[in-house]
DNA sequence: GCCGTTTTCGGCCCGACTGTTTTCAGTCG
């Protein structure tokens, strides 16, 4: 595990810790954005610990928390924590992930009643001891029974790929409604994260006193709801049979902006945004923008800006930010300075650079994988099927590569308006080596270099194996750099700042790999390529049909990176395609 | 514990819903 993911565990604890025992909750709160911001660093900031500077110039970061990040760097511990987490029973922070339970509840069954373990808390229920304690009567327990029940059969949050379904057949239902005027899905999906915790439903209508609890109601009852979390006028919550949970929202539709803003978060920008409401002299909610000193019960009281978001940002001041940027990562210094990036959209990628046919493990040939791509517009396809090492997917060798090679010229005269590229996705075997020697990638028009075996091998062999690809002056792409699969492998982990440098002084491209299991490089990583001069790639790494639709998910994942069609090679024109192509060879080997 | 177009001290976003309370604390997003 990498340092700055332990540290990030590190204040994550620390902040369960300080709510538990009653701390400040804006030291708590503290905690919890440097464990964020450290989670997202792509920097190594065992890098920057030589420094106090370096790392009190990361937003959230003081001296306090330098200090202590110094001195975990340095001894692997921080004293001062490990001597105040002592005071809270391990089991108790464990029972801190069920929802609806928390700090000050959780404090009063450990004080109170002893109950430092989900054992001991299951044991309470059916005593009933738990309904002796203060504020918990029966309907409490209740709750907090089936919210057991749900952490327990709930796992992890759930992949972009799978909400997005879940999300769209609600909106179908809600806008199949009279009253509903506009939906929306919000929250972290809206964002285009990698993963969601609940999928966020907000709808608009005409007169919410007249028809929102007929919404609610539709919505509670629909299918594939099985429980219903909370009921309320414009508010309600339900778990539906995914194991996902599901939020509404019913405002007025003059309002939709205001809560379309709020309801697609982030949490974080939400907070920077109503801040710089505050001083500007006005505040904002989820129903408007208004003058600081407005009366916003009165019905008669208009906000200065609430229909639209886009108003909104207008009035105060702020160009349009997206919704993929809005996680509080200087989303708002950029549209205050005119800054924000022209964001790259679905219709800017013209070339698929990584795919397979039959020759390996895909689904098509040639032909249709080709046609596929030209359907869609693109001006130029690779065909990349596995080498050797990968004898599961039935890689080639290199004798079925130089015959492979020959069809794809064939199918490229044959098929006109669309280029097809000879390529290959070879393996990075274990020590950084190629799986087929340079004379035979020469050969090639464009090399997809991917890790796929030894993804868990340790981060400094893992930096210089990736290094080492990078180096190869055949490869063009280095395909899903860290090899993780999300909720289920954590993959390689590099020091990607040293492998940014390295794409970028050598011209080679870090893969977005789209597929929603992927999306490999992460969103925080692509940016920093960026930041660096590297280029990306966004493949979708199609295996046959309807494997082209990803791209969505690797477009969602580079807007939160801030990329711009220029900095993604599947961007380019035909013409500077094939001249970068060339470039890398020519520069390293002549 | 962080941070600065009022500030190196004194602030730190805002509202819905629930259950247990007689007016609100706790939790969530």
């Amino acid at each position: 595990m990498s340092t700055n993911r332990k540290l990030a565990d590190e204040f994550a604890r620390m902040a369960d810790v300080l709510e538990l025992l009653g701390e400040n909750r804006f030291r708590v709160a503290a905690y919890q954005r440097a464990a964020r911001v450290l989670g997202e660093l792509a920097e190594n900031v065992e890098d920057l610990a030589g420094d106090t500077n370096d790392l009190v110039a990361i937003e959230g970061i003081g001296k306090g928390l330098a200090e202590k990040i110094i001195e975990f760097v340095e001894t692997g511990r921080i004293a001062e924590h490990a001597q105040t987490i002592k005071k809270v029973p391990k089991g108790v922070l464990e029972l801190m992930a069920i929802p609806g339970l928390g700090p000050k509840t959780l404090a009063t069954f450990w004080k109170q009643a002893d109950i430092t373990s989900l054992k001991k808390l299951k044991a309470a229920i059916k005593t009933g001891e738990l309904e002796t304690l203060p504020r918990m009567g029966k309907k409490s327990v209740e709750k907090l029974a089936k919210s057991i029940a749900f952490a327990e059969s709930a796992g992890d949050r759930v992949r972009l790929g799978e909400a997005l379904p879940v999300a769209l057949e609600i909106l179908e239902k809600m806008r199949s409604l009279k009253a509903v005027v506009k939906a929306d899905y919000a929250g972290s999906l809206r964002r285009g994260k990698e993963t969601i915790g609940d999928v966020d439903i907000l709808v608009g209508v005409a007169d919410p006193e007249k028809s929102a609890a007929a919404v609610s109601k539709a919505f509670a009852s629909m299918d594939c709801v099985q429980d219903v979390i909370a009921a309320g006028a414009t508010k309600t919550s339900v778990r539906t049979d995914k194991n996902l949970q599901a939020d509404l929202r019913v405002v007025s539709a003059d309002q939709y902006g205001a809560a379309l803003l709020y309801f697609t978060g982030s949490k974080e920008n939400n907070v920077a945004m109503r801040e710089r409401a505050i001083r500007r002299d006005l505040r904002l909610n989820e129903y408007g923008l208004w003058k600081a000193d407005a009366d916003m019960k009165n019905p008669r009281t208009h906000p200065v800006a609430a229909r639209t978001e886009a108003d909104i940002f207008k009035k105060l001041d702020l160009a349009y930010i997206e919704p993929e940027m809005r996680e509080d990562r200087g989303e708002l210094s950029a549209a205050e300075d005119g800054t924000l990036p022209d964001l790259i959209k679905l219709s800017d990628i013209k070339a698929e650079l990584h795919a397979h046919t039959v020759a390996s493990d895909g689904l098509w040939s040639i032909e249709e994988l080709a046609n596929a791509a030209k359907a869609r517009g693109f001006h130029t396809v690779a065909v990349t099927d596995h080498s050797r090492a990968q004898a599961v997917a039935n890689g080639l060798d290199e004798k079925r590569l130089i015959r492979h090679i020959e069809d794809v010229r064939a199918a490229d005269k044959k098929i006109s308006g669309i280029r097809i590229l000879a390529g290959s996705e070879v393996d990075i075997l274990s020590d950084g080596k190629m799986d087929y020697s340079d004379k035979i990638l020469s050969q090639l028009d464009l090399v997809v270099a991917s890790p796929h075996m030894a993804l868990s091998q340790d981060d400094a062999k893992a930096t210089k194996r990736l290094l080492r690809a990078i180096e190869n002056p055949y490869v063009h792409i280095i395909g899903h750099p860290t090899g993780r699969l999300i909720n289920r492998r954590a993959g390689l982990q590099p020091d990607m700042a040293k492998l940014i440098q390295a794409a970028a002084e050598t011209g080679t491209a870090l893969e977005i790999n789209a597929h929603h299991w992927r999306l490999d490089l992460r969103d925080t990583h692509a940016r920093a390529a960026i930041e660096a001069g590297a280029l990306l790639a966004i493949n979708t790494d199609a295996h046959g049909p309807g494997d082209l639709d990803h791209l969505g998910f690797g477009i969602l994942t580079a807007r939160r990176a801030w990329a711009e069609a220029k900095h993604v090679v599947n961007c380019f024109t035909a013409a500077k395609l094939k001249k970068w192509l060339t470039a890398k060879r020519q520069k390293m080997v002549g």
